[in-house]
DNA sequence: AAATTCAGTGCC
DNA sequence: GCACTGAATTTG
């Protein structure tokens, strides 16, 4: 019998637990719903913050003897809005954590620390006083693509359609200024808007472009922000002070009400699938958040992914093409070098014969030269001559990669460090070879061809220190640098007028992955590699060293041609039935001991083969992932593809509560992997 | 996630 | 029988 003083309240908890928890709370101090409040609570006799998603529960679903009184109500009002609760709960059912993980992905940091309520919590000596000063912008018109863009988003608003639109431009076509009208519109509807862009993209140009336009009913997120910092953005959203919200992903839920619009910029990134619990896909939440509160989605890119370019030719978004770069400047020529033909001495090059007389050229016209190789490092791994083996680190079995500048091993998967050797640690011989390229192998060598040429690396081991980043940029804006190497850190963003030259030293480093999406995801690159040369007046030259010169996703990337690389990437994802035409869920089976990972892996197969038959799923694997001694564990993975439903993933997670921990092997489902190592 | 309980092993 | 260890279970 439970008793009729109490009343019973269920709080969601930010562990990896199945269900919220049953707490009971007195009736005097019961004033008004008590839902989307943070209260205090005693959890195996330890106080902890829980999040109450449910009150008034009838009868509890058990005994009432174990049911302890919640400790402290914290907040006066909710802190979640009950569209943001809900969304919460359905990333939890989708996403398969517990709600009280989602509910904690939706709020800043720092309020999991204070047991205050919002207006309870002062901060003090606020270093924040110091207001960005806004730079002074010229009003730019728009061309006819862009008006026609701009009218078919504004008039879906005042309809309050739940339409969507591609914003599909090549770089530099005047996206942003498009986004900047949508969200204007929106507010003159007393609408707000949440403006996502991949975090490398929030550059002081980009902040400064909206706040010109927002001023201080606008509200920046930034990595840069100290979680207090982001507590105050946040309670600033949350009293409606600001009305429209610039981040990354985790800005999709910013508290804001009346959401009229989300932006997605750059939408095919993967920097917008979270890979942590929860591990949800910016993507695909916008779409339910946007559902749920009547907004229009807006996704830009150029070059969209194929989960979103397939809904274009569906009809399910609507296309609104940028094809004009501003000014009219013409698209820089692509020459692609086959490295098949380098070689010299039996030695490939690591810079092309071609390459080479284009920076001569280049550095003769004092123009901006970039360099791009996806790997960091000296030398990518070290192989003993003796023996053949290769030197690896201990806990994760993959090659060690030589770092020159800190003369160190560095392994870059688990981030550990060691000195570099004298001896193979296998057999002991001396005879010891460097091998494979990285920026810092090509920096050197690129110093020894142009001895003339200042150069300067730009990749994440040469930025670690605060402000080297602003500097490099800024000295190589200025002509300061004439040659500048780097990673995937070069391609995002960035506009250098001055660079007329882009060299890409090897174009296959991405597409040997074993990931079926590594086309794609080399497609893309190039074309923003492509995209970093002639910005300005002068005309830009690509060159692209490969050792596959007839690849389809490098040549279409040298023709600047998106329609024929999806027409032939489209047809190979229909063959096998990978996304768009299904969904897929991986499951990450890991333990310490190699035998039993392997026969639990066998065995979740066999338990998901009734749901499988059910839901016409596919099952492949299970199989060990590329590099499987991860972290001093040993991984194995299955993966489901088919058309996700909430009512499937609900099955799958019901009956894996009941399986019992088997060997010490952890399992966690990736739903919609974007990588799949 | 982390505290608690359970089960299997070793001890002399 | 009991301490010890590591895995499985539970958390209201």
């Amino acid at each position: 019998m439970p008793d009729t003083s109490y009343t019973y309240i269920n709080v969601a908890v930010g562990l990896p637990v199945n269900d919220p928890f049953t707490y009971k709370i007195r009736r005097e101090k019961y004033y008004s719903t008590l839902i989307g409040r943070r209260v205090l609570i005693s959890f195996r006799n330890r106080a902890l913050i829980g999040y109450v998603v449910e009150d008034k529960i009838k009868e509890p679903v058990t005994d009432t003897t174990k049911i302890k009184e919640i400790s402290t109500v914290i907040d006066d009002q909710p802190i979640l809005p009950s569209a943001l609760l809900q969304l919460t709960k359905w990333v939890s059912d989708y996403y398969m954590c517990s709600w009280g993980e989602a509910i904690q992905s939706a709020l800043p940091q720092y309020i999991k620390t204070k047991k205050k309520s919002l207006g309870a919590i002062t901060i003090r000596n606020s270093k924040r006083k110091k207001e960005l000063e806004i730079e002074p912008l010229k009003e730019i018109s728009l061309n006819a693509e862009q008006k026609r863009s701009l009218e078919s988003i504004e008039e879906a608003l005042e309809r309050k359609g739940k339409k969507q639109f591609l914003l599909f431009g090549i770089t530099s076509s005047g996206k942003t200024e498009v986004y900047i009208r949508s969200i204007k519109k929106a507010l003159s509807l007393g609408k707000s808007a949440i403006c996502l862009f991949p975090e490398i993209a929030l550059t002081k140009h980009l902040q400064n472009y909206f706040l010109y336009h927002f001023k201080d009913t606008l509200a920046i997120v930034h990595s840069r922000l100290t979680q207090q910092e982001r507590f105050i953005v946040w309670r600033e959203i949350f009293e409606g002070k600001k009305k429209v919200v610039i981040g990354p992903r985790s800005a999709l839920f910013a508290p804001v009400e009346k959401l009229g619009l989300i932006i997605i910029d750059e939408e095919h990134e993967n920097t917008y699938k979270q890979q942590e619990v929860p591990r949800y896909h910016t993507r695909t939440v916008a779409q339910k958040r946007a559902e749920g509160e009547g907004a229009l989605i807006v996704y830009g890119g150029a070059t969209p992914s194929l989960e979103t370019m397939r809904k274009v030719k569906k009809g399910d978004i609507e296309l609104l093409a940028l094809k004009k770069r501003v000014g009219d400047r013409p698209l820089p020529i692509v020459k692609i070098i086959d490295m098949k033909n380098e070689v010299r001495k039996g030695k490939i090059m690591l810079v092309s014969q071609y390459l080479k007389g284009e920076i001569e050229n280049a550095l003769k016209g004092r123009d901006g030269i970039l360099l791009f190789l996806n790997r960091r490092g000296f030398a990518t791994h070290i192989t003993c001559l003796a023996c053949g083996s290769v030197v690896e680190c201990q806990r994760c079995k993959v090659a060690l990669t030589y770092h020159q500048a800190e003369r160190s091993l560095v392994c870059h998967y688990c981030d550990g460090r060691k000195e570099p050797p004298d001896h193979c640690p296998a057999c002991s011989s001396s005879r010891l070879k460097y091998g494979g390229v990285g920026t810092e192998r090509i920096e050197s060598h690129v110093a020894r061809l142009f001895p003339q040429a200042r150069i300067e690396r730009f990749d994440t081991d040469r930025v670690r220190k605060k402000g080297e980043h602003e500097r490099i940029l800024d000295a190589f804006k200025r002509g300061k640098i004439d040659i500048l190497i780097g990673t995937q850190m070069i391609t995002k963003g960035f506009d250098f007028p001055h660079v007329t030259l882009v060299g890409v030293i090897n174009a296959d480093t991405v597409l040997s992955l074993p990931d079926f999406r590594s086309t794609e995801r080399t497609f893309q690159l190039l074309m923003q590699v492509a995209g970093r040369a002639g910005r300005g007046e002068r005309e830009g030259k690509v060159v692209i060293q490969t050792f596959s010169p007839n690849h389809y996703a490098i040549r279409t990337a040298a023709q600047h041609d998106y329609e024929s690389f999806y027409n032939e990437e489209i047809k190979r994802r229909q063959e096998l039935n990978y996304p768009p035409f299904s969904d897929l869920i991986n499951i990450i089976i890991r333990s310490k001991d190699e035998k039993q990972v392997r026969s639990f892996s066998v065995r979740v197969k066999e338990l998901l083969e009734p749901i499988v038959k059910k839901w016409e799923l596919e099952l492949m694997g299970p199989a060990p992932l590329p590099f499987y001694h991860l972290r001093g564990y040993f991984r194995w993975h299955i993966m489901m593809k088919g058309t996700l439903s909430l009512a499937m993933i609900t099955e799958i997670r019901s009956l894996f509560q009941n399986i019992k921990k088997k060997k010490n092997c952890q399992y966690a489902f990736d739903v919609e992997p974007v990588n799949i190592l």
